[in-house]
DNA sequence: TGTCTTATCTTCGACAAAGTCCAAGAAATA
DNA sequence: TATTTCTTGGACTTTGTCGAAGATAAGACA
């Protein structure tokens, strides 16, 4: 068990951190691709969605009939306490190495 | 191609930034599991240091004869300027999507 | 000097986990 | 039934992991 999340499942969790609770397939989609220029494909939300469901880090539910046009229900995702936790723990051996380097990469 | 890199690639890239001229094998080991705890085999450092440089991202030259006790030569590596693009927008993605988020997720 | 030993460091191969796509399918409203 | 919204599945590529073997150089010493 690697335990590590990867990068693809921090930027998911991310934005499930940041929808609260209006994090779903396309909502998350949306974010990443408004706040980070990246078009994921659905395909690949999903996936990764599903698999850190597995794993404990996120749990979900089926949302009510939808208030608009028609459509599939949503499947409402939320981080839970160990996904936060592994999301911690990998911002922070990111940020351990980064430390000190921010002038020289040039990051803002 | 998916031009992304990976959660452990930004971290030996990381490491590659900080150690300057002086990056190898098993400083980059070494670096790494002084920052962040994290005790990665070798094996997986060097795999990820040659998938890097199939990349173009990082490039190698031979070291010289040992100075001290003896032992194979040290192969050096140092980012490229793609892979130091590669490793900021990476970067940048998650902070854009971390930002704002400090509070809720206790980073510091 | 020519081996043997020992300390360093790297390569290989095989497999598990994560990332990507595309096409199909389900479910709700009009 | 048509249309819109959202999710699933399957197939495949890329990354991450590990264990063990293989080089290579210096030191010891007969």
């Amino acid at each position: 068990m690697a335990d590590h999340l990867g990068e693809f499942e921090q930027i998911v969790l991310l934005a499930l951190v940041r929808l609260g609770s209006d994090g779903y397939g396309i909502s998350v989609r949306d974010a990443i691709a408004e706040r980070t220029g990246r078009e994921a494909d659905f395909g690949t939300v999903y996936t990764t969605l599903t698999r850190l469901e597995q794993k404990g880090y996120v749990s979900s539910r089926l949302g009510e009939a939808t208030p608009e046009r028609g459509g599939r229900r949503k499947k409402y995702f939320i981080i839970t306490a160990s996904g936060r936790a592994a999301l911690v723990a990998a911002l922070r051996a990111l940020r351990a190495m980064t430390r000190g380097l921010g002038q020289q990469l040039e990051l803002r």
